[in-house]
DNA sequence: GTGGATGCTCAAGCCGACTTGAGGTCAAGG
DNA sequence: CCTTGACCTCAAGTCGGCTTGAGCATCCAC
């Protein structure tokens, strides 16, 4: 059964719904086993599938390409092992960037009340709703 | 009284605890006026300070550099009418923001309690914990 | 056997908000 | 007079996660 290994960049592309430049990247930058090449051309078995889902799930939940890529090292220690050191160092920064959302959630509720002419006297202005630097990115309609 | 217009970029800098660099930057792009020169050098007066200031808050409040500038242009109409307009147009976004990171924070707080040995059958990775696209930036600690 | 779709590699571009670096000017103090 | 340090401009670099483009090779249907 060479049933396996037959699926071409495209398809993969298609049926993954990402674009085949995305699967050279992955590839690239290791979050993608290096594809078997039958000359030159990759090919991909459905495992692949699961991988960008994985990936996808991953990305979505916060999570760089670079602690993606140490996630799914076919590594010395189980998964379980690794999500919970990753889960437990991102935890914090998560409920940071709910506290902070939720008060740029109240200035822009109390924006939408102002009444000044100009920022000078605006004391929406007087004090940051953020205590300290990260500027909150809310990654704009795409 | 000439006592305005006597700061130097280097004291202004340090006042509003930001790089000179920045100073120069948002001159570029608009954000601040283009400061009286003296011989060739720039002079500021303690307005900027508070503009500083206003554009800091603004920023941590999830508006870009564009959308202050328009903000902080002397325009037309008054602060309050298009601050409305501003937030109403964003309060949407950082409601998005906050559910999926509400939804994210959830994800990793069961990837705490994961005990797959691989990422092949956990079911933390068979379903995105946000439903589209934008890959949500925590703005990583500094 | 041929042409259009699909594949390849490698380099460069994009976004936002800045910083860094090269190379030069200017005023003041010793 | 000379050095020091603060200032100047303009170009380029940074980061992450990709895409785009140029210039070829390969595959498949006719």
């Amino acid at each position: 059964m060479e049933a396996r290994g037959e699926m071409r960049i495209g398809e993969v592309a298609r049926a993954a719904g990402v674009r085949v430049s995305l699967l050279r990247y992955y590839e690239d930058v290791g979050l993608l086993p290096p594809a078997p090449r039958v000359s030159g051309q990759r090919r991909y078995d459905a495992s692949t599938l699961r991988r960008l889902a994985v990936i996808d799930v991953a990305q979505r939940a916060g999570l760089s390409l670079d602690e993606i890529r140490d996630l799914l090292e076919i590594g010395t220690d189980p998964l379980s092992e690794r999500l919970q050191q990753l889960a437990e160092r991102k935890l914090p920064a998560i409920e940071a960037l709910i506290s902070r959302a939720e008060r740029v959630r109240s200035w822009l509720e109390a924006a939408t009340r102002c009444e000044c002419p100009t920022v000078d006297d605006c004391a929406l202005f007087d004090e940051p709703p953020l205590p300290a630097a990260p500027p909150l990115r809310a990654t704009p309609a795409a």
